[in-house]
DNA sequence: TGCCAGGGCGCCG
DNA sequence: CGGCGCCATGGC
């Protein structure tokens, strides 16, 4: 039995607040896990839900709450079978096998290595294939700085500069904005929405994605991620850490390896003889993602 | 008050 | 190239 959804199992139905929604059959998956996890600053907890866990945001211009009662079945909330098929599949990635590429990085560790534990704790996470644009803006805006305060200027940026959409709800949310929306926006006005530092580095980004010179063709075909990593270097406050969140979360590069100040503190905890990540290919980035969370959990999630 | 947060830049040796 | 101070801001 695959692991992989195959088109044709969905069910579509209404939501308990009478929004279309389709339901999916996955194999352990967790929304929690995989919309609380750092890689995605867009989608926040529905705290009164009937669910056990809902998660509702922007995406891709569209408003949609995942919401689940336990890890064999996802709930998509104001979403129908098409709708499906077109964006949410490939952006939750349902197209891929997790549990295999979590048992292949299982095998390639210890049974008493932190990965196993890690691997074991946080298996429900999917890394998301997100919009690579707004996944280089968000960051760009990571960088010294913390995960609430990281959604709160991008939920800033997206209301004064983003596209007004007009929830099935009846709640007026907004698309981050798009690279000509912040090019015109100005230097200045990014600087005065409490970016900071990080107001020159967004300019140019935006500056440069929106005339042309982000090449995201040739990075979205490349398998060579050290050439893909130097084509986002060239932008002004996107470093090798940066580079590799955008390649992992935004363009689906399972082996890039995001080292922030949590892995590098984990790493140097448990692997205090040095570690390669390259023992891990092609899923590096995946274990990256396991340890990110288990790091946080046992700290206490700040 | 000082430290820290999904870092990177500029400068120095 | 490796190390280090600095950069804005807010929460603890």
């Amino acid at each position: 039995m695959s692991a992989i959804y195959t088109s044709g199992a969905l069910e579509e139905k209404n939501s308990y607040d009478g929004l279309p929604c389709v339901v999916i059959p996955v194999h352990n998956y967790s929304v929690g896990q995989t919309f609380d996890c750092g890689q995605c600053f867009r989608f926040d907890r529905v705290e009164s839900s009937p669910y056990l866990c809902e998660y509702e945001g922007i995406a891709f211009g569209k408003y949609v709450r995942f919401a689940q009662n336990y890890p064999g079945e996802l709930v998509i909330i104001n979403s129908n079978a098409s709708d499906f098929e077109a964006v949410w599949k490939r952006f939750l990635g349902l197209d891929t096998d997790w549990e295999a590429i979590r048992g292949d990085l299982m095998t390639k560790c210890t049974s008493d290595s932190v990965m196993v534990r890690a691997a074991d704790l946080a298996g429900g996470i999917r890394i998301l294939r997100q919009d690579p644009w707004e996944t280089l803006c968000s960051f760009i805006i990571s960088q010294n700085n913390n995960i609430p305060r990281i959604k709160k200027i991008i939920a800033s940026l997206s209301k004064n500069l983003g596209r007004p959409v007009h929830c099935s709800d009846g709640v007026t949310r907004y698309a981050f904005p798009t690279d000509t929306e912040l090019e015109a926006a100005g230097e200045d006005m990014l600087y005065q929405l409490k970016t900071g530092f990080r107001a020159k580095y967004l300019y140019d980004a935006a500056r440069r994605s929106a005339n042309g010179l982000v090449d995201y063709g040739f990075i979205e075909e490349s398998d060579d991620l050290e050439e893909c990593a130097d084509r986002l270097c060239e932008i002004k406050g996107v470093g090798p850490k940066v580079a590799a969140c955008v390649l992992l979360f935004g363009f689906g590069k399972l082996n890039a390896f995001p080292v922030d100040v949590w892995i590098k503190r984990s790493l140097e905890r448990h692997f205090p003889c040095g570690f390669e990540p390259a023992g891990l290919s092609p899923y590096a980035g995946v274990a990256q993602q396991y340890l990110f969370y288990y790091e946080r959990y046992i700290e206490g999630r700040s």
